[in-house]
DNA sequence: GCAAAAAATGATATGATATAACATAACATG
DNA sequence: CATGTTATGTTATATCATATCATTTTTTGC
């Protein structure tokens, strides 16, 4: 009884933020973002909240650009390609089996043991290729 | 007109630390270390360096360690595989075409026109995954 | 040689990213 | 309710990186 200050779930906030934006953020970006709600959040909470949301496939990091996606097809226990635009921003989520049994052979020739890999493109998606090149 | 520098040649003395060590240093060790030759080098120093370093080809960075470590066959146009042993640190390169066409498939595919392509394995190396099942 | 231009380096400050450490609150369970 | 576990709050700080501008060095053209 008596008055219970319920607890705010900010995996949930922040995975809506997240999805809300078609490119990447960083997490202070998420973090500005929950301040309009909360504004005590503090960076912890923030990345715990992205850790948390990692480890269930919601969201990826983009380790090239210390930033975070939300997951788009929420469906893959394989790691996946990330192709960052660097015009526009865009990620696009790609699985590649061929990628990556081509990287398990390789490991397996130096007998190295991987437990994660990380996979990311840089350069031009579709639409900043064609707007680009008139 | 010789090509004699006459200056501290940081880029040098850079590569020269990083060769030093079988496994990724960060940039702030690296400093470290040049402080015993010269205490009051500063952060921009050796981030120049290393970046001028990268663009050579003899430094490579660990995006997903933000580390840097120096290259070993100093030969390639092509993007390695660097991976990362969770226990001793070390870090091993490897050309893989086959998962770079892998990679330039998969990018076709989706019209996207990469200029830059990062790929980094963690797990054990040969001798940790011996050293660690008895 | 010498001055102007270009490149590299030095120095200060700050921005950006991330986590340690500990306190408090919520919740499940007997 | 006591207890253990997990999530969250809070403070502080660690770590990584660059903007900016001053100074020095090197190159270039004569």
């Amino acid at each position: 009884m008596g008055a219970i200050k319920k607890s705010i779930n900010w995996r949930d906030k922040v995975l809506t933020v997240l999805r809300s934006h078609n490119g990447a953020m960083s997490a202070y970006d998420v973090l500005g973002k929950l301040r309009q709600f909360n504004p005590k959040i503090a960076p912890p909470t923030v990345y715990r909240a992205l850790s948390a949301l990692e480890e269930q496939g919601h969201v990826h990091r983009l380790e090239s650009i210390n930033a975070f996606v939300a997951c788009k097809c929420d469906q893959h226990q394989h790691a996946p390609v990330l192709s960052v635009c660097n015009d526009c921003g865009l990620v696009e989520e790609s699985i590649a089996p061929e990628v990556l049994s081509a990287l398990s052979d390789l490991a397996k020739q130096s007998g190295f043991s991987q437990t994660r890999q990380v996979i990311e493109l840089h350069g031009q998606c579709v639409a900043c290729c064609e707007g680009a090149s008139p």
